[in-house]
DNA sequence: ACCTGAACACCGTTCAAGT
DNA sequence: ACCTGAACACCGTTCAAGT
């Protein structure tokens, strides 16, 4: 049973790789065979063609190998795909939007950080499925503790007592990663992103067949057919942020006027 | 492709049934193979061996038939996941432990299905994945919308305006998945339910592992690590839900005293 | 140390054939 | 209408053998 393995994401082989590069030979196809060059790949092919279709042997294809060479780098395919996760996370949240002229303070860099992770998503739609993958099997693998401290950072800036920092971000954390989970509207497997014209006719087909459930079982469903027919996800994702921490503010932020935040920068 | 097929969650061939069960016959072995016994027997599957070994080779060994037979009932094995997820759902929905006279009115209603949801998990460790898949690659399916309904309703009766019912209900509902994928801790497939033992052992392991990460790297998490340590999901997951129904009442609820909730019955 | 590639033990799904 | 069971086209992973 390997459960609770907590961060011990490296191969069993393999640690160092800081060799240099074999110098000039040839220069695309005959690079040696590294962690981080399987990595790359599976980003790519994940981008390319989802998550159903990032298959060893998609690699060793792309890669020129065998499975085996694959395999003395990677430990296994839960492992590979736990660090393509890992990998677009730090780089969405390194390289986020520099906010406007620090706009909104430590309000304004929780909102940040997580409309980075929402554009990251959009951007690579297989990435929904794995962050909850990595938090369902992994709770406090690399790539939930990583999130975690871009997201207790601010929170601790925003004046919250020390004794509510867990509860507190963890709350942003899960309304982050449930919020994103829905709205990355793909085929599930995130394989390709999906036209604007799609998804307006999906909406409309969806919110006219709400409007047809029985009045008994699905009231509440029926009544917001039509609001959930012209709502935006990005929007309404910055709302339900806005909501938490309105809720944070409210309860443990002392001498904070109750429902007052700083004016979210209309980026 | 099949995006978005929405609601057609039924095979195409085997619509009624029905027909009365061939009366005596032999009594467990030999009744006739339904769609609903399909079910049935994939989630006691699901419940004791885990979601990775659900599998129609296993279906079929326990029910004495040939995969043939399940795919005359079934169209394919997601098919099979959702609806098992859904029947399970449903029943933890509809059979939430009475809450002590009508303690705590909406809010108090919004709990108790927030908490039946939890405690769902914690008796089928595999419905945390499941509810993630769902809300992934259908993200208005049955298993969504019955979800929806359950926490729309009394967020209607809280007093929140018409034109915040679906924005609020949501923010509710990415909180609840969210905050559940993480607390499934098992091992994903959600195989064994893991002891209480393992458990603190576990939190005992990450909570030290936490505080030898790198400061300049990792300076929130190191500081919730003790923190992190002596916490209990059940309870967290408590004071997400009041939190996000503090920013609620707040923002949207007039009237109310912000920051004021009915009090939690200590149930 | 790093890589090759055949082979193994599995999957989900299909489909002619039976009743 | 419902079920059988062999067969198909895939998987991830292993491992003796090469360099």
């Amino acid at each position: 049973m390997e459960r609770y393995s907590m961060l011990d994401q490296c191969s069993n082989r393999a640690k160092m790789s800081g060799m240099a590069i074999r110098t000039r030979q040839s220069q695309r196809r005959r690079q040696v065979l590294t962690r981080e060059r399987i990595v790359e790949t599976a980003v790519e092919l994940l981008d390319e063609v989802g998550a159903d279709a990032l298959t060893v042997r998609a690699l060793t294809g792309r890669l020129a190998t065998g499975p085996g060479a694959i395999y003395w780098h990677i430990g296994n395919m839960d492992e590979l795909l736990e660090a393509a996760t890992d990998a677009v996370v730090a780089t969405a949240l390194a390289t986020r939007p520099a906010q406007p002229a620090e706009a909104g303070g430590a309000a304004g860099e929780i909102r940040s950080v997580a409309l980075g992770l929402f554009d990251a998503i959009t951007e690579h739609p297989w990435l929904a499925a794995q962050l909850a993958v990595q938090l369902i099997r992994n709770p406090w693998g690399p790539v939930t503790l990583r999130i975690f401290e871009s997201i207790g950072r601010p929170v601790r800036a925003l004046g919250v007592p020390q004794g509510d920092w867990f509860t507190t971000t963890s709350t942003l954390v899960h309304y982050i990663l449930g919020a994103t989970a829905q709205t990355s509207h793909g085929s599930g497997d995130g394989s390709v992103p999906g036209s604007e014209a799609d998804r307006a006719e999906f909406l409309d087909t969806a919110s006219r067949a709400w409007q047809e459930l029985d009045p008994d079982d699905y009231p509440f469903i029926r009544a917001i057919a039509e609001q959930m027919r012209e709502h935006d996800d990005r929007e309404q994702f910055r709302s339900g942020i806005d909501l938490v921490l309105t809720g944070i503010t409210t309860l443990h932020v002392k001498g904070s006027a109750p429902g007052r935040l700083p004016r979210p920068s209309t980026a």
